[in-house]
DNA sequence: AGAAACGAGTAAAACGATTTTTCGCAGTTG
DNA sequence: CAACTGCGAAAAATCGTTTTACTCGTTTCT
């Protein structure tokens, strides 16, 4: 084939149209199925489409319509499992309905939030799944009912007035944390967090502390939340521990705070659960390899990306009704980082025998 | 506002063109910033355009064109943070250009990786970022060029006679990975991979023997290559093992490997880096956290995404020449997981005494 | 003065589809 | 035989832009 001209023109359904002698309005009929058409044209038509190679092109196809065949979506990040999953699955789902998914990352800026929902109003884009940085109160979504769009928020959310709201039932899951936890026999427990994931801290740690109280009133939780970032969370959570406070089991209701937690120990020598426990609200395939495995409670991504998208097509063909809210269970997984307080020996680290 | 009919058609051109009392045509000057125009009719389409909120649709004025402002990326998962990081770079770099990135997870197959092109093709992205799930010489890259698509191969690939490539220094991570290793004093060594990233996993396994072999020429260098999935990788691992190899090191040549030797030697009851040493090819951010830190291949993300992008938009401008191959230098942070051997003891799990 | 150049703008043709309208023609009916 | 019915297909309108070609004055050059 030499060096053929690559950079080519692609076929147009006029170009099929003249091959098969027919006009482009009969191309159009034949592709999308309609029954009146004579066989023997339609044959040539089909002839004509293999061997040109044609294939619909699905913006100009869409330019028509108001909305396209395209669902935008925007993630805090993409470099957790948790986004990540979330993304695949929902990519997957667009896909099965014959949309496109479009994704995008808000970079936990709110500013680059309402701009890349503008982007997506630009691009008249069908629907829009959102996992806002903050909450369902932000800018973003404020931008979305001022401009009529529709949409789903996921994650850090409880519910709107005006979207359809899909996340991981927080509470309750932390409300289980806190019965194992306080079943352990664990009295004073350390809850860490960040505080501008206001929406869905807020639940977790109520949730947890509710229960915890109930079970045993003379439990102390104690709290460390940080504004925004995750320097200022080791620098307070270091703090706390300075003071020379002890608890005996900490809960950290997102998976970067685990993380902070997790080194601080590291550098003050204490070891799960000998010195202390711990269970982290966010499960990454890393936490089973590590030793001692870390508890935490796992969110049921497929049923939240799955709900969302239901909800959110349901929107887009045109359903009515005030919006819902949706929790989807969590599943806590308690592994070898709990365990019962009283071996406790303060700060001295004890020698491990783990055996698989 | 009442309940306004949210569902207006947006402003379009003409909307605009008929308010300000000119044709579409100077609306689209002004906006390109033609000089061509009076003042005084540009000032009336600025207030148009003000007033009625107009934005230009990327996709119709795309339309004319050949080409769309669009970024095509394809990912062979989004789940680990090196290719959620790589798609947030990427993003960032397309918008920057004012072009869209469009992301997709082939979810390692190279069937869908395929189909994920067709329709990227069909939209008519000026041009793609591919990273294979194999390596360059699959169906995805026949694909691109049989259809004359501009594109970049990033990532598990060496090079290619169609298209640059951007990938990790392989051959020379792994060669000082040998080198810390072989200076330790190790002499035993494992070498465990997945089989289907061909490409890389050569680079990897070769530069690692090699420079081994040359340094203490006594080295042995076994190797336990899976061929596609990670469960058949953790069986042949644990077969390895129940024959009563005792390698003192394992290099694990991808993230998902380094997992696997964790909770392997988790079951065993081996701690790093007394009992056996670990390096993994591929960072992650737990593997600060974890006790002890696990030492690992850094891969430069932001220069291999930076290069691609540099490398696709001079094609995608009509720079001519033969393709080029990049290799980006990997940083190799020892941690603690790597230690000296001699302290090994058979399987019986030993003290830990680590201090901040 | 006449030609050429230029300035400022418009109408119309693309781009690549879909959808609505119109049209020709064959067959049927009164 | 005129009028009506349907079928199949073509022509035209539409989506929102950009670009080309063209008009109509006015100015400048020879």
């Amino acid at each position: 084939m030499a060096h053929r001209q690559d950079q080519q023109r692609r076929a147009s359904i006029h170009d099929v149209a003249s091959r098969a002698g027919v006009s482009a309005a009969t191309v159009s009929k034949v592709m999308a199925g309609v029954t009146t058409v004579k066989p023997d044209n339609a044959q040539r038509v089909f002839d004509a489409i293999e061997q040109l190679g044609y294939r619909v092109d699905p913006l100009a196809s869409d330019m028509r319509r108001a909305k396209r065949r395209i669902i935008g979506a925007i993630m805090p990040e993409f470099e957790s499992e948790f986004f990540g999953q979330m993304v695949t699955q929902l990519e997957s789902l667009a896909e099965q309905r014959g949309y496109t998914l479009v994704a995008a990352s808000s970079r936990e800026s709110e500013a680059r939030e309402t701009e890349i929902l503008a982007r997506m109003h630009d691009w008249r884009v069908a629907g829009v799944v959102l996992a806002p940085v903050r909450n369902e109160h932000g800018p973003a979504a404020a931008f979305m009912k001022a401009n009529g769009m529709t949409g789903v928020l996921i994650d850090r959310v409880l519910s709107d007035d005006a979207f359809d709201t899909v996340s991981a039932d927080s509470a309750s899951a932390s409300a289980e944390v806190a019965r194992e936890l306080i079943g352990k026999g664990h009295r004073h427990i350390l809850v860490v967090g960040l505080g501008e994931q206001a929406a869905t801290v807020r639940a977790r740690l109520d949730g947890f502390r509710t229960t915890a109280l109930q079970l045993a009133p003379d439990t102390r939780v104690d709290v460390v939340l940080a504004e925004t970032d995750v320097d200022p969370l080791r620098a307070q959570l270091r703090d706390y521990f300075a003071k020379g406070e002890r608890p005996t089991a900490v809960y950290s209701l997102f998976l970067k705070g685990t993380l902070v937690a997790l080194s601080e120990f590291r550098r003050r020598g204490w070891h799960c659960p000998n010195d202390i426990s711990l269970v982290g609200f966010d499960d990454a395939e890393w936490m089973q390899a590590t030793w001692p495995a870390i508890a935490a409670v796992v969110q049921p991504v497929r049923q939240i990306a799955g709900h969302a998208m239901e909800a959110l097509f349901a929107r887009i063909e045109g359903g009515e009704g005030p919006p819902t809210a949706r929790l989807e269970p969590c599943q806590v997984l308690m592994r070898e980082s709990v365990g019962s307080p009283g071996f406790a020996d303060n700060g001295v680290a004890t020698a491990h025998d783990h055996r698989g």
